[in-house]
DNA sequence: AAATATAGTTTACATTCGTAAACGTAAAAA
DNA sequence: TTTTTACGTTTACGAATGTAAACTATATTT
C-alpha cells in the first residue's frame, strides 16, 4: 500500500492560504504568512517545496512566478485529520470532546440546525452507553 | 512564560493506558501495548522515561516495581488536544467538521441529548454566518 | 546587454519522535 | 549468598519538523 503523507502543524498554515485563494504564488503566500507569524520567507519556501514533495501541492510551471495549486480538498484534508485525532481518543470522552468543541468553536445557525439535525438522526441508533476500549487489543 | 509540551501520538497511547487504569506499573502498560501495537518492551519504556521528563507522568519511587501516576487529567489532555486542532482549521469550516465526526463517531443517548442541548443554547446568540479567516493575521 | 531584483532549489542544523539495543541495579529464586 | 530475573536508565540512530541561509536561474530594469 502506498505512504500516507502527513501534513506537519506549519506545513498546514500554507495549504489554508491555498485552499482559501484557490490557488496562489509563493509570494502571495509569503506575504499573508509573514503577517500571520514571524517565520522567514525561506522558511515558508522549505514549505511549499515540501508540500510538492508530500503531494498536497502542484505547481503549474509554465509562466514564472508559478502558480500552486492544491492536490486535496480541504474538507478532505480536515476530514483526514479530525478524524485521526479522534481515532486515537477514548471512545468514552469522544461525546464530551465534541461537547467541548461545539462550546468554544463559533457555529453559524445554519450548521447547528444541520448538527441538530445529525444528533436527532444518530439518536434513533445510538447505544445507551459507549464502553471505553482503551484497553483492548485494536481490532485491526 | 513555561514550555508547554505536547505529547506524540505514541506517548499518548501509554496515557491512555495509565488514565483508564488510574495508575499502572510498566509491566501494565507494556502487557497492553503489546497486544494493541507491535512496539517492543524497551520502546515502551523509553515512552514513560518521556513522558516523565515531559511532566505528564509521575513515579511512585518507594517500592520497586514503580507505579506511575498521570500528572494531568485525561479530559484536560483531550480539551488541550482537540481544541488544538481546532485552532488550526478554517473557521468556516468547523461546523461541517464536528458534523463528520458526530457521523463517524459512537456517542451515547445521554451525550447526544447533551449536544442537543448545548447546540440549543448556542443558537440563540450563533451568527447568521462565519467568516473564514484564513488570510487574516492572528490576533494574538 | 549588463545590473538588479525575484523566485525557485539546495544545503544546513537543532529538536522531536519512532524505534530499540545495551547497560546497570534491585528483587527474587536457588 | 550467588545466580537469575525483572525493571529502570542510558545510549543510539534514522526520519520528520521547525527554522533558515546560501545558491542559482529567470525576469525586469537601466
Amino acid at each position: 500500500m502506498a505512504e500516507v503523507e502527513t501534513m506537519s502543524k506549519a506545513e498546514w498554515q500554507v495549504m489554508r492560504i491555498i485552499w482559501t485563494l484557490g490557488q496562489a504564488t509563493s509570494k502571495q503566500v509569503i506575504e499573508i504568512l509573514e503577517k500571520k507569524t514571524d517565520w522567514k520567507a525561506p522558511t515558508i519556501k522549505t514549505l511549499i517545496i515540501r508540500l510538492q514533495k508530500k503531494n498536497f501541492l502542484k505547481a503549474d510551471i509554465g509562466t514564472r512566478p508559478y502558480v500552486y495549486h492544491p492536490l486535496v480538498a480541504e474538507d478532505d484534508a480536515i476530514h483526514q485529520n479530525v478524524n485521526d485525532l479522534f481515532d486515537s481518543l477514548c471512545c468514552m470522552r469522544k461525546g464530551m470532546a465534541i461537547n467541548d468543541l461545539i462550546e468554544s468553536s463559533e457555529i453559524s445557525q445554519t450548521d447547528i440546525t444541520k448538527l441538530i439535525e445529525t444528533l436527532t438522526k444518530k439518536a434513533r441508533t445510538a447505544p445507551e452507553m459507549v464502553e471505553c476500549n482503551c484497553l483492548e487489543a485494536d481490532l485491526k
